[in-house]
DNA sequence: CTTGACCTTCCAGTGACTAGAACCCCTATG
DNA sequence: CATAGGGGTTCTAGTCACTGGAAGGTCAAG
């Protein structure tokens, strides 16, 4: 199978999958005419590799986690292991950004937003003096 | 004032200053010996952008704000659209990484992480058939 | 035989820095 | 006066995970 009917398959686009060979993450085959040829295995590490970042799990992540997943004697604990690490990173990332979300959303409701040149929001940008 | 104090006041690092001006943001004075002379306005202007900054806005964002700023007959009107633009990516952003938590949170409180290899997380990773 | 869709590689760009190398300048001390 | 240190400067390259585009090879259909 090709590049493109394994994205189809995978729902990733070409693109993608011939970055993630690039960094190793999968070894197609080659045809004789230089062209990769996906088997279904390469298809489904990439179907896996999809949902793992669609988590949000890093490239590095998902190199450890292909292991893990290829591995018959793994130890769930490892998974989980990672799994909560980056389960930590995404309530980190999500205080962040409900943070600015506060601070942004009173300044707008304060700001009248017309015509004049008042404006809270630059205010609050402005240095404290 | 050299690079160094006014990172110091701004509260940012001179590398990071060094860029700013290298995208166009700032434009300090040179001293004749080459180094870069940070007028009190210019620590100004860098304590904003480590505000707008911290709040999420982009580069380019900034460089409207700064703009806005500065101009003394800008309508609040302009600033509050790209305040409310940026509100609505973080809603989205905070949207994405709440399913992915929630998804996640699932799976490790599923998974018994121990030395056993049946693991949830993977499987759920897997390909579906 | 040509068209058009596919495939290949390689290079460059994204955003917002950050690290490091190689070098210059200034002040203080022995 | 030499030197040591702590500034400063520029330039290049690396980060992350792709993405776009150019230049060219391959293949099946009409």
């Amino acid at each position: 199978m090709n590049i493109k009917e394994a994205g189809v398959r995978a729902g990733l686009p070409a693109k993608t999958i011939r970055y993630y060979e690039e960094v190793g993450l999968i070894r197609p085959l080659r045809d004789s005419n230089g062209y990769r040829a996906f088997r279904t295995s390469d298809v489904h590490k990439l179907g896996f590799l999809g949902r793992a970042r669609a988590l949000g799990f890093t490239i590095e992540d998902c190199r450890v986690l292909l292991s893990l997943y290829e591995d018959q004697s793994r130890a769930s604990a490892d998974v989980k292991e990672i799994a909560q690490r980056h389960l930590a990173q995404i309530s980190d990332k999500i205080a962040a950004l409900q943070g600015m979300q506060a601070t942004l959303s009173h300044l707008v409701t304060c700001c009248h937003g017309d015509d004049r040149p008042d404006c809270p929001i630059l205010a609050d940008l402005a240095p404290p003096d």
